[in-house]
DNA sequence: TCATAATAGATGTATAGCACAACTATTGCT
DNA sequence: AGCAATAGTTGTGCTATACATCTATTATGA
């Protein structure tokens, strides 16, 4: 129980230091952008629009709080709620034109956060990090014990 | 502005998941702990007790953060706080019997928890992973442009 | 075909985690 | 002695989160 337990507890205190940082460094900037909305943006911008739902499913949060940062976001103007013409109870959430720009914006500011981080780290070094955290959370993902997305994922079980 | 950007976002995704996972398991078996107290419990077993200021330098937190989490833990009876005699404004918090015995019933589950995520997972590059996640690590907390711990490392700018 | 179930999303409400500003108590400095 | 520095705590407020519930819409099947 030691150094396995240590990749999930630096998972976490890298996270928690990296969401901190990328805060001050957008804020230093002059961007009020709280890190869902930056994960967001980038979510929006590399994959392009997507339902509510779908983004509840991605960062494994509960709908409710993808409905309420969409709605700060919509406030700010920087994505559109989209409704479905042929399924009215759906919608998609797209960057708007103000969204775009300050992705381009911010881009900049988190590369110069990964450059810091990245440090001194060898290429492949760094892709065995990012094929293990991948795997991890999706090993995470399937053994998930709590709740949601249960039905696909433990239908075996029943 | 990819695979590297990646990092930290899964980093991000799998802490946050992690978060959840352990505190839903830790529940199933009966136990009311947050991923919070957790890491206090972890830290206190493995490294002895230590005074706030240091457990808010270790994880990045604020004094005060520290000064609640410890509040409800002495509450709860799962640590105590010990005056200093020779310096009377220092406290050293320390794992009480129960801590300990708490501590003792968590870590299987905790193992169980990085047993699924890790399966699959060679030994090799977990070390790597490791490796990286620690130096991302003091990197950015070298480099940190936000608050804090600033005097030690910035001495030479100033 | 209609009644019931299922789905997508939004709202009401509550909680935890976090930190800034300000405060108290104590110690160090000169 | 007197002022600055340090350790910790309190007052306060905000953000992220989710559970329970609600509405609107679509699917199902008897």
């Amino acid at each position: 129980m030691n150094y396995e337990q240590q990749i999930l507890h630096w998972v976490n205190r890298l996270g928690f230091l990296t969401r901190k940082e990328i805060v001050a460094r957008f804020g230093a900037a002059g961007f009020e952008v709280s890190p869902e909305e930056w994960a967001l943006l980038l979510l929006l911008n590399e994959g392009g629009a997507k339902a509510p739902s779908e983004i509840a499913e991605i960062t494994s949060k509960d709908r409710t709080t993808v409905t309420r940062l969409v709605d700060g976001m919509v406030r700010k103007g920087l994505v559109n709620r989209i409704p479905n013409e042929s399924d009215r109870r759906r919608m998609v959430i797209e960057l708007s034109a103000s969204g775009h720009s300050l992705f381009a914006k911010l881009a900049p500011i988190a590369k110069g956060l990964i450059g810091d981080a990245m440090g001194g780290i060898s290429d492949d070094d760094a892709q065995i990090t990012l094929a293990v955290l991948k795997r991890m959370t999706s090993s995470l993902q399937g053994a998930d014990l709590s709740s949601s997305s249960k039905k696909e994922t433990q239908d075996a079980k029943l």
